[in-house]
DNA sequence: AATATTTTTACAATCGTTTGCAAAATAATA
DNA sequence: TATTATTTTGCAAACGATTGTAAAAATATT
């Protein structure tokens, strides 16, 4: 019943200003570290004494409104479950929790109504830019983003737009090398689980395929490219099965992803066909634990952490208005793992 | 070069009001559905209208320096990418996101350092709650964040103060479980490896651990529990080579989380005394894609998703002041799940 | 029709900072 | 010492919303 009202029990600027026998406005000098050039050394030491003593707080709201900066970003993710997700975020933090930036995290379900609402949510909150690793190929929303004049960067997907700065691992790459792996071990009757092709992931790595397929002088059989509606192992099931059904002829599974592979694997281990001894599967990300889950998922490792990393670099600058001119594209490389998914074909 | 300062070509309540030609407090009012019961419909309507067709979005950060809530809250992680903890997020948003909460997630990776830093980036931050999965038990930044009259509830874990509540799992009786499942299938020489003692979860399992040892009449050799520093898989495996090489003679391996397991499971399989068959070896969370990691580990499924659920529901109330009790704490039910790395003691 | 009520809207203060500008204090110059 | 230049500080106006209170308009009462 006593001082219930004021949620914060704040010291405030004018509370320390009082104290010191000064005006806030110098206490606010004192405490910036831009500013406090400006005034008396010993006055800056006592108020800085004083604040301390009295447990004053800066209040980030009040001073977020008065310079436009809340040195907060937002990261967009489509579910931060997925493993594959999180060390993006903790390499976007390595770089942004050393400048002072907190991040707001949501996530999406790669649901476009969600995705939108949420941006909604982050904008009102006044975020200083965007890292947006939930980015579908044609992200309609990102041109209120832009009308709002909010930095934004896609992480590990990229979009349409060459003017979003993209941040991705080197899909193309991936899938050449898987397809080499395979071919010199001998396989030549490949197929191709592809992504969703709503995103770039599912596009590039699709796209990937066919044409290093052509370039090592494979035919892609018709119905040689089974679609998943999504990146889980639901789907990999679902399409390995399919493909089994379809007749065709085939000694390897080329997945757009790990969670695809893994089940795919499944599907094929519970239909007779089990890999690697009767059929070969790769994967690509490389997520924890997949070197414990047999028979290992021979895949591609992406940096995600870097992606992350490089995405906050990229937007700091932005930011920060550097006149810097920021690659529409950085494509970070991978890695090959070769584990036990893929043996030589059965002659 | 044009309108380059405002970083957000902001529509505000005012040019809202302008536009339509009534004060920026009717405005706020149309807008705000506590508030818009006071106006006449037909302005209601008309103001809504004009604001949707400027694109007008609220500043949250002008309405939470005045109404002192930021409709966010903070969540204390340790660490982002264990899966342990995003479903906890999950959970915890599934409420917080339809009442209009957005949060801001940080990762403390265990450090108290990092854990007083980053408090204090959410309070300044002015978060109306925190919710605490990364507390430790002797929790000493607790004060302040009382003191500041944020309030908070600790997750999965909890701390020696009363005043905090916590929502955390059965340990007791999931330890119970597990012993029991052994004891029937006739293990009677269990060791166990403990997690950090600094951790209420390490503490309570290992107390569990000794408690039902001694009512199913077990005796806990000299040397037969192993304290490890860090909940990782390199910690188990180091405890499960100690318990090795102490010359122990033991059946079976009761460990304080299924990382620690994992780690053990590993070193024994080196070691020339494989689980299930030579040792058995229990782990404690049932975190995903375990159930394709051989041997299978059995395990206690905790209710990760509904503890960040009932978190941030408790919080909900804590926040909005309603007067009903909070239990200071709350434990959910856990589940035993058999897989292989238990079977019976070789003879 | 005149007065009393009630409803609807506007005014103005406020939240806690930052910052341009002017005033006061100090130091430098003539 | 008087004047000018330079530091150092205070004043006051923002930032963009919410909200208590008062004024204006509409409605009800006698």
């Amino acid at each position: 019943m006593t001082e219930r009202k004021r949620k914060r029990n704040a010291v405030t600027l004018r509370d320390v200003a009082e104290r010191v026998g000064v005006d806030k406005s110098t206490v606010s000098r004192a405490l910036n570290p831009g500013t406090e050039g400006l005034l008396t050394p010993e006055v800056v030491e006592r108020i800085q004494e004083v604040a301390a003593r009295m447990g004053y707080r800066k209040n980030q709201l009040a001073r977020s409104l008065r310079t436009h900066r809340t040195m907060t970003v937002g990261i967009v993710l489509p579910d931060i479950t997925n493993t594959l997700f999180a060390p993006i975020v903790r390499g976007a933090e390595s770089i942004l929790e050393p400048l002072g930036y907190a991040s707001m995290i949501v996530n999406t379900d790669d649901d476009s109504e969600r995705r939108k609402y949420l941006i909604g949510v982050l904008l009102e909150r006044g975020v200083d830019g965007i890292i947006d690793a939930a980015t579908q190929i044609s992200a309609t929303y990102i041109k209120s983003i832009e009308e709002q004049g909010v930095p934004l960067v896609t992480a590990i997907r990229k979009t349409d737009r060459p003017s979003v700065p993209a941040v991705i691992s080197d899909d193309e790459e991936g899938i050449r090398r898987l397809i080499q792996h395979l071919y010199v071990r001998g396989h030549r009757k490949l197929v191709h689980i592809a992504g969703p092709e709503t995103l770039s992931t599912g596009q590039l790595r699709l796209n990937a395929f066919r044409r290093h397929m052509e370039i090592v002088g494979l035919d892609i059989p018709e119905k040689g490219i089974a679609y998943a509606k999504r990146f889980d192992e639901e789907e990999g099931s679902r399409c390995a099965i399919d493909l089994l059904v379809s007749g065709l002829d085939f000694t390897a599974i080329v997945c757009a992803n790990d969670r695809l592979a893994l089940g795919a694997i499944k599907a094929l281990n519970q239909s007779g066909v089990p890999c690697p001894e009767h059929i070969s599967v790769t994967g690509f990300n490389d997520l924890p634990f997949l070197n414990l889950i047999p028979p290992g998922l021979t895949t591609i490792r992406v940096q995600q952490f870097d992606v992350g990393r490089l995405s906050a670099e990229l937007l700091i600058r932005m930011m920060t208005n550097q006149e810097v001119a920021i690659p529409s594209t950085s494509i970070l490389p991978v890695e090959l793992v070769e584990r036990g998914s893929v043996t030589k074909p059965r002659t």
